[in-house]
DNA sequence: GGCGCTTTCTGGTATATACCAAATTAATTT
DNA sequence: AAATTAATTTGGTATATACCAGAAAGCGCC
């Protein structure tokens, strides 16, 4: 490409790193670069399983398991699910993939007072899903943040990307009937296959 | 710096360059590198002004109108704010900053049958205030999008970022409380600035 | 047809130069 | 003291090399 356009190889490499930068294409080491593919949207103000959800909407997902073991809230974690510090939590990452693309790595963590046994399901489906049929808990309300930062060296392995490069994170808390907490999730996205939505509609009244 | 670690200056400005792609600075061209400020916080389920509740939040804006005119709607203006084509529209970019920086530049449409003289308004203020006050109509409803993308040149310039860099995208159309839409914006934020918040509520049913 | 080896292709990284342009700073002049 | 001018600093862009490592393709062999 450099010598067919009369420039030199790294100004070449380096107008596609620009276009990488701008989620047009994307490069596997060694392998090649490629045109990016479709976005995955995803409503965040549907708090039915974004699995289902996206299924619905016609695109296939692969989930596959990084890691699942048990572990302890820490400070982030206690204030985020309103329990005190230390409290034992179940801790799994996945990868999600759509077309044999990763789209977003995510870790969930969820009580495992409340959901005894959680990892003996299997966490290649919708985490709404076993928690509403195997302990009747359904999500109720939620809180998102979404903001866009650098990818870490270990994310950046699982979703291919180069490790300089940003992603978009999306945190969300998810609580019951009750408005209790009981699901904290991390996701971070490859940026140029993002895309979100939400409805907001004004509370007529919001007390206190 | 370059000397000083024993790299080549071209090394130590691609050191920099990743740290910039992830956010953490941002240069100013031929004045120098800074450590990025904090983020600004936009709450997307909160209807009522950015503006207003951005200086709630101790966050002061400053807005700059880079244009405003009449112009009609095409083809996807036309479908988002549910009119038909060639509808007459007022048109308004503003650059939005705190503290000096630049944060996001927006652009807005309103119909301009629906509110007359609507740009004789300044514009430095939120645009949900002005209709409120001149024309009794508040918003209500709203869908929003948000994506990661590459920024456009004039963007570039006037978020003071490289061409090659990508920020966040942000599209609202506001909606009356009859459910009709009003009123289109879009904005681009710079994508290490920026962080959204979001208040997900199941809808106990939801038909059609 | 499969297996293993070698070559080629492709991307990644680091370096050394050269030159340009704007902003800042220092120096000089008025 | 203010204005003008020159030097310096800083970032940006383009180029030419060199070398490394993994992936893919070609090839000979069993």
């Amino acid at each position: 490409m450099a010598e067919k356009h009369g420039v030199s190889r790294m100004t070449a490499r380096r107008a596609l790193e620009a276009l990488e930068a701008q989620g047009l294409v994307y490069s596997e080491d060694r392998r090649g670069r490629f045109v990016s593919p479709q976005r995955v949207k995803y409503d965040v103000s549907n708090m039915v399983s974004f699995v289902a959800n996206a299924q619905a909407n016609g695109t296939e997902l692969e989930i596959e398991v990084i890691s699942a073991g048990i572990a302890q809230t820490d400070a982030t974690l206690a204030r985020q699910l309103a329990v005190k510090q230390g409290e034992p939590i179940f801790e799994y990452t996945r990868l999600f993939r759509s077309g044999g693309h990763a789209i977003f790595i995510e870790t969930e963590y969820v009580l495992a007072a409340r959901f005894p046994k959680f990892l003996d399901c299997d966490l290649r489906q919708s985490t709404t899903r076993i928690l509403e049929s195997h302990y009747n808990t359904s999500p109720c309300s939620g809180d998102i943040v979404i903001r866009m930062r650098g990818v870490h060296e270990d994310e950046a392995r699982y979703l291919g990307l180069a490790a300089s490069q940003s992603g978009i994170e999306l945190e969300q808390v998810i609580c019951d009937d009750a408005g209790v907490p009981f699901c904290f999730g991390r996701q971070l996205w490859r940026g140029e296959l993002a895309e979100f939505t939400a409805r907001a509609i004004v509370n007529s009244q919001d007390s206190e």
